[in-house]
DNA sequence: CGGTTACCCTGGATGC
DNA sequence: TGCATCCAGGGTAACC
């Protein structure tokens, strides 16, 4: 479910709810989600400390605690998300914050139960976990950095953006969208572009995400929501993603669905004309 | 080492 | 109706 436009509006959501307030109690429904430390151990470090900061870094959500309660960080994966207000679901509510403000509670819920909650002492070594799966975000990353990275892969230039030690937030759906913007075919070589090409992708990034997170992101299904239950509108105005067979909004040509090897049970969406594998020789 | 796949999970949609 | 199969916003361990 959540790359960074419905990450980023997670955060954005909770933040004024959350931030101030005392995290009372910290109720874990589902243990199977921990990491290195264990429920019970994060709930003796987090219960009753202040919640400073709610970040997000990648597709990942970090709770900043007041000195001595660390960092609680949450990867909601394919199907986490957070509910100020009761879910649909509550039977796949996996963690509950007790706060004293008027929102009583903050439910976490993830239905595949992918997503993972770690904790850590402190905002350096979060950092330090950060850095370890993951490059930089990709609301933030330059250019030339962008290019650099992609030149070390030999792989197509769709896996190469949706790895996140490539650049953080990307996902299946925003790598098409970013793909078909900057016009390129998703199984270029991603260490083959010209310069041209490698400035195109990096301008298409920030517009592509930035339009997704004004319309709060993308819902199907009974997928992602916001933290107020509603749906993301950005699949009503995006241009290939999920739109196999309409008209490229560019060019008119069909949009296409395929599977590309390197992408195990994740469909790519694109044009065939705007985005072509190779060019056409001209005579 | 880098690239690819197998697998972790569950529920809704689709097909027979 | 009932049951099998396929599909899905992610990430990582294990394999070649």
């Amino acid at each position: 479910m959540p790359e960074l436009p419905e990450v980023e509006t997670m955060v954005r959501g909770l933040r004024p709810v959350v931030c101030g307030q005392i995290l009372r109690r910290f109720e874990v429904l589902d243990p199977l989600l921990f990491g290195d430390h264990s429920a019970e151990e994060v709930k003796d470090r987090v219960e009753c400390r202040k919640i400073q900061r709610v970040e997000r870094r990648g597709k990942w959500v970090l709770f900043e605690l007041e000195p001595g309660g660390g960092v609680i960080v949450i990867q909601p994966r394919m199907t986490g998300g957070f509910w100020l207000v009761a879910p649909q679901r509550e039977d796949h509510a996996r963690l509950i914050f007790h706060l004293d403000g008027s929102t009583k509670q903050v439910w976490y819920c993830d239905t595949r139960r992918l997503g993972r909650v770690s904790w850590h002492e402190d905002l350096e070594a979060t950092e330090l976990a950060c850095d370890r799966s993951q490059g930089p975000d990709a609301l933030v990353i330059g250019e030339r950095e962008l290019a650099d990275r992609l030149k070390r892969t030999s792989r197509g230039i769709k896996p190469a953006l949706m790895d996140q030690k490539v650049l953080a937030g990307l996902g299946n759906i925003y790598a098409d969208e970013v793909l078909w913007r900057a016009s390129l075919h998703p199984s270029r070589r991603a260490d083959r572009l010209s310069l041209l090409e490698q400035q195109a992708l990096h301008a298409a990034i920030r517009p592509v995400l930035e339009q997704a997170i004004a319309a709060e992101g993308s819902s199907f299904d009974a997928g992602y929501r916001t933290v107020l239950g509603l749906e993301g509108g950005f699949l009503a105005e995006n241009a290939v993603h999920r739109r196999a067979g309409e008209a490229c909004k560019r060019c008119g040509e069909l949009i296409v669905k395929v599977y590309m090897p390197g992408l195990i049970g994740r469909p790519t969406y694109f044009c065939p004309w705007c985005q072509k594998l190779k060019r056409v020789r001209s005579r």
